[in-house]
DNA sequence: GTAGGGTTAG
């Protein structure tokens, strides 16, 4: 007869449900059920080896008196599983059990499950147990306690969990700028590290991947190189998740050649790697360089994901490459089988509509699965906008105004096809319509990245004590701009954000140097005329990156061939 | 330990 201890050990060495049905009869004929650690084993083993929840409420009903490890192991399988919330029902369950008490994994467990069921209001319940029972002094339990509020966006429960912690280490830090991150927070991510700083608790690579792509968002380029310098200084360079999170950041602050120059020192490269590098040359529309490193990708025998062949499309629409495109577009499918989803779809409706094939355009969009997606119609829309087509413009108008989803913005580019027709009631019906539909735009802004300190700017800004300055400066550089060729085409009155982001550039950065500028919206024709003629008088290198993608200013030329 | 952290698109 087996001594229960090798009961225990064949569990660990069983690898197939088969044998551990007959451990499992083996047990129940020699009265080892009973053993908490055996029976508790083999419920997590059912779990481990066949997935099946049944398998383990089977198992867990006929342990008679269920301790903590046992109702902790159903609570796990089920917090990880699609039925959630029946975690939480196990939990309280296991109150009516006096035998048995939570303990911390427990409550990480259960707030895992809050977390996957989208269960808001039962994080608050679970916050007021976990403070019950004494454990809101458990770093583990208050970290997960921080990510669980972060899933509903409580941004201040979170925080103040975290103020409230009074012994914190790095993995409760790195939580903290993730979940900034995730929530979009991309300043309050850097600034955490500022604090990280001050309290001395140090930095590794997951701080840094967090750290780097909120750099990536904020187009902060000279935090990301301070970043690059450290990582390197801690022998983090080998690091993949380190390497990939440095490539987006170079890439999205528009330097492509460090990306380049990361991604070729990387001595392993993943599939993250490689799409990375293919999507930064397609928003800065290099969709042949992105092509070139397509090519490299099958070669290095990498299998392209849904990603890869986002990235191409883009790279192929953003450099009117149409042959390419459509190529691209069949080959994801009928090579690697992957299914192209509503962004391959809008990327096709993108490459024929900016190239002007409005008529392609509509087709790609009627014969997808996609018929009625807004986002499509818009894209669509913006198209029109470019190739001043009135009809195929209210075409797409229509199907917004159908969907109940139209905004300003949509209004804004019709008026433009409008004003482009000299339909000059058309204008005026756009206007009318915003304002009695009461729609609303989202501000556009442009920052500009300073020695590591982000300037925002809206539109008409005056609100900086040095704006009188900036102002000026502006003057002059519309003077200078004028003297050789430029001529306004705007609304009369009216300063977008970005000229004056520009302009502090100007004033603040070295001579020569080359001034980064970010955007939340595209670029107009006007400021990007315009940008382009200050390259020139002021002999200065000016990347814009708008909402999706780069302009590379120099000399008077932009690297979007006015294409965009 | 039965417990907490990682990147690409949008």
């Amino acid at each position: 007869m087996l001594k229960a201890h090798h009961v225990l050990s064949f569990l660990n060495q069983c690898n197939n449900v088969n044998t551990l049905s007959q451990i499992h009869a083996h047990v129940i004929t020699n009265g080892y059920f009973t053993i908490p650690s055996i029976s508790n084993k083999l419920l997590n083993s059912y779990y481990a080896l066949s997935n099946s929840l049944l398998l383990c409420q089977f198992v867990f009903h006929q342990i008679k008196n269920p301790k903590t490890l046992h109702w902790n192991s159903i609570i796990k399988a089920f917090s990880q599983s699609p039925n959630a919330l029946e975690a939480i029902h196990y939990y309280n369950q296991m109150a009516l059990f006096h035998s048995s008490r939570p303990n911390c994994s427990t409550f990480s467990f259960l707030l895992k499950a809050c977390e996957k069921s989208k269960g808001g209001r039962k994080c608050k319940e679970i916050h007021g147990a976990i403070i019950r029972y004494g454990f809101v002094l458990d770093m583990v339990v208050s970290t997960n306690l921080i990510r669980s509020y972060a899933a509903f966006g409580e941004l201040d429960s979170m925080r103040r969990v975290f103020d409230e912690m009074p012994v914190k280490d790095l993995i409760t830090w790195n939580s903290m700028i993730s979940c900034y991150f995730h929530m979009g927070f991309h300043s309050e991510a850097l600034k955490l590290f500022d604090e990280m700083k001050i309290v001395d608790v140090g930095f590794d690579g997951f701080s840094l991947v967090h750290l780097l792509s909120a750099c990536a968002h904020l187009g902060a380029l000279d935090i990301g190189v301070k970043l690059h310098d450290l990582g390197s200084e801690k022998g983090l360079s080998d690091n993949v998740f380190v390497g990939n999170a440095l490539i987006d950041m170079y890439a999205k602050c528009g330097s492509l050649d460090k990306a380049i120059c990361v991604f070729d020192g990387m001595k392993n490269k993943d599939i993250f790697s490689w799409n990375s590098i293919i999507s930064g040359y397609g928003v800065h529309g290099f969709g042949d360089k992105a092509i070139s490193f397509f090519k490299k990708m099958l070669i290095d025998g990498v299998k392209p994901d849904s990603i890869t062949f986002l990235g191409l499309l883009c790279g192929c629409s953003h450099q009117g490459l149409v042959d390419d495109g459509i190529e691209f577009f069949h080959l994801m499918s009928s090579k690697y089988g992957l299914r192209p989803n509503v962004k391959h779809y809008g990327c096709m409706v993108d490459l024929f509509g900016r190239a002007g094939k409005l008529e392609k355009a509509l087709d790609m969009i009627e014969n997808s699965p996609f018929s009625n997606s807004t986002i499509l119609w818009r894209t669509f829309l913006a198209s029109c906008k470019i190739h001043k087509d009135v009809d195929n413009g209210e075409k797409a108008m229509n199907k917004l105004k159908e969907s109940g989803t139209l905004n300003a913005g949509d209004c804004i580019l019709l008026a433009g096809i409008y004003a482009d027709a000299k339909d000059l009631e058309g204008v005026v019906r756009m206007r009318k319509m915003i304002k009695y539909e009461g729609l609303m735009t989202a501000p556009s802004w442009s920052s500009i990245d300073l020695d590591g300190q982000i300037h925002m700017f809206v539109v008409n800004d005056r609100s900086r004590v040095d704006s009188e300055e900036i102002y000026s400066k502006l003057e002059e550089m519309i003077h200078e701009a004028t003297i050789i060729g430029y001529e306004f085409e705007g609304r009369m009155g009216s300063c977008h954000s970005e000229k004056l982001a520009l302009a502090l550039g100007l004033i603040k950065s070295a001579g020569g140097s080359c001034i980064r500028i970010v955007k939340n919206l595209r670029v107009c024709k006007d400021c990007h005329s315009f940008t382009k003629f200050v390259s020139k008088a002021y002999k200065r290198e000016i990347v814009v990156r708008d909402r999706v993608r780069f302009h590379h200013f120099q000399n008077g030329l932009c690297s979007c061939k006015d294409y965009w």
